[in-house]
RNA sequence: GGCGGCGUAGCCAAGUGGUAAGGCAGAGGUCUGCAAAACCUUUAUUCAUCGGUUCGAUUCCGAUCGCCGCCUCCA
């Protein structure tokens, strides 16, 4: 029974979509001014497997990811290099999809823009105006949170006594507002030139929240399943998300909250300023292969806390490198007919394993774990060739239905070698016959420089690229 | 100041009121012409510290120390 911890209330819930067999799932994607660092990426690589893992379970799930591709830094850089929005945030969306697939991570079903959904976000507007839950001051339009009595209810922030701790930091003259919680749904330009939509509720920019409910209400309705984010995104994102969609259309607007824990890097906040703040591209620039990123960043649960540290992003690859091995010796070993029960009964105990780790709020530890023992009972198996055909089959299967979650098991493997290569190995195997080792560990060595690695068996020659 | 999370072997970490998953690294061994790979064995009497509750606590409670986060636009 899958289970997940609802930020909402505070439970551990079983998991029960609305519609039977059917998710939705919107996850608040990134602002695409800059390059995305690593932490963005844990929240995404925990998306996917949530993603994976519902459909592993059957369910058809609709995977909304917006972009933000309008907001005030992004109005103010572009227009600082004489380019518009669209010619501003091209290259760091290109950035992403590249970087998307360089981890494996699954494209979403609908990917809306901000600027795109312009019209529904001024709907939206309009309807809370007429509910009385928005007004005018200055030009711009504010939520007015007063009419929203159980404002607070995911992040538990209690108002009555912050209000009076934090004031200081609302400047409460800046802004012709009602009350300092009040936020803007709709903004006035800055200035006349300032890129702006002219709407029927006059000319201006959205505010960010209303992008959020205005693009997982289109495509998933006014109420859905699943709503993700990173736990900074708490308050005050998806607080005012709730009271707007909330406040719009009088329903309870997500049924689950599930929210994404930060990455430390070396035990510390990664900030630019100490120097420990890296991109993905920083990463692969230095030789890190992206699956052993993925590989770290799903290793420890979505909501605990990762202390990103290099020894352990050395350990993701071997591991990685580990088990792909593993499926590479199974796939390439000969079998004869015929099913060990042993190993049967270690793939369904496997099976029961992952699933259960999963079940549990998305346990990724214990699923690995699960996957890790099946590896080494396999190995022993395949060393004293007690690995038959049936079972080979059956646990060949097994890893590509755990794959479909995990996607670790890149299929790299068996790509045609260069005819040169092939007859290198090929006169290696002759020269060792000869008993002329030094000529074949020469050409053991030319091999390697070039990426191949040998590995001699009892039953000839296995190799693999590095 | 208010609220929340965490502190488990060299590193990343799971976990539970009944005696410590998994990965990486380390040590020894098997195999091998040497390697590599693989396999086997091994690595925390102990879960930040100090108290308390309990037959029994790493797990519950309190205090202390340390780290991280949120408290108006940062995954």
């Amino acid at each position: 029974m899958l289970k997940f911890q609802n930020t909402l209330t505070g439970q551990l819930e079983e998991f029960h979509p609305q519609h039977e067999g059917e998710v939705g799932l919107y996850f608040c994607g990134p602002t695409v001014w800059s390059e995305a660092q690593i932490g963005n990426f844990r929240s995404n690589v925990f998306v996917d497997v949530l993603v994976r893992y519902l459909r592993f379970k059957g369910y058809r799930v609709t995977h909304v990811m917006n972009i933000t591709d309008v907001e005030d830094k992004i109005i103010a850089r572009a227009q600082e290099a004489g380019q518009t929005i669209d010619e501003y945030t091209a290259p760091y969306i290109d950035m992403l999809w590249e970087d998307f697939d360089a981890l494996g991570l699954v494209r979403p079903t609908v990917v809306p823009r901000a600027t795109r959904h312009i019209p529904e976000m001024v709907s939206l507007i309009e309807k809370l105006e007429e509910k009385g839950k928005a007004y005018r001051s200055d030009g711009s339009i504010y939520y007015r949170i007063s009419s929203f009595p159980t404002y607070g209810k995911l992040s538990k922030i209690n108002f009555a006594g912050n209000i009076e701790g934090g004031s200081e930091r609302i400047d409460t003259d800046k802004y012709e507002k009602e009350d300092a919680r009040d936020f803007a749904l709709w903004k006035e330009p800055n200035t006349p030139s300032e890129h702006a939509w002219d709407t029927e509720i006059g000319r201006g920019r959205p505010g960010w929240h209303i992008e959020c409910s205005a693009m997982s209400m289109k495509y998933l309705g006014e109420t859905f399943d699943i709503h993700c984010g990173g736990v900074d995104l708490i308050f005050p994102h998806h607080e005012n998300e709730i009271a707007q969609s909330e406040g719009a259309t009088g329903k309870d607007f997500v049924r689950y909250w599930l929210h994404g824990e930060h990455l430390k890097v070396e035990g510390e906040t990664m900030s630019k300023s100490k120097g420990n703040y890296y991109t993905f591209r920083d990463l692969t620039a230095q030789g890190y292969a992206p699956v052993a990123i993925r590989y770290l960043l799903l290793s420890v649960p979505y909501r605990k806390q990762l202390n990103f540290t290099f020894e352990a992003l050395r350990g993701a690859d071997k591991t990685v490198m580990g088990l792909r091995d593993f499926r590479a010796r199974l796939k390439q070993a000969r079998t004869e007919p015929g099913m060990n029960p042993r190993l049967k009964e270690a793939a369904a105990r496997a099976l029961e394993g992952f699933e259960a780790g999963l079940d549990d709020d998305l346990n990724t530890s214990v699923a690995l774990a699960a996957l890790h023992n099946l590896s080494r009972e396999v190995n022993t198996a395949l060393a004293d060739h007690s690995v038959l055909e049936d079972n080979k089959r059956e646990l060949l299967e097994l890893l590509d239905r755990f794959n479909t979650v995990l996607n670790i098991f890149d299929d790299e493997q068996p790509e045609m070698l260069d005819a040169e290569i092939q007859q290198l190995i090929e006169e290696r195997q002759q020269a060792r016959h000869r008993r002329d080792f030094a000529r074949g560990d020469e050409i053991r060595d030319q091999l390697a420089s070039r990426g191949i690695m040998l590995e001699d068996t009892k039953d000839g020659v296995r190799w693999k690229r590095r």
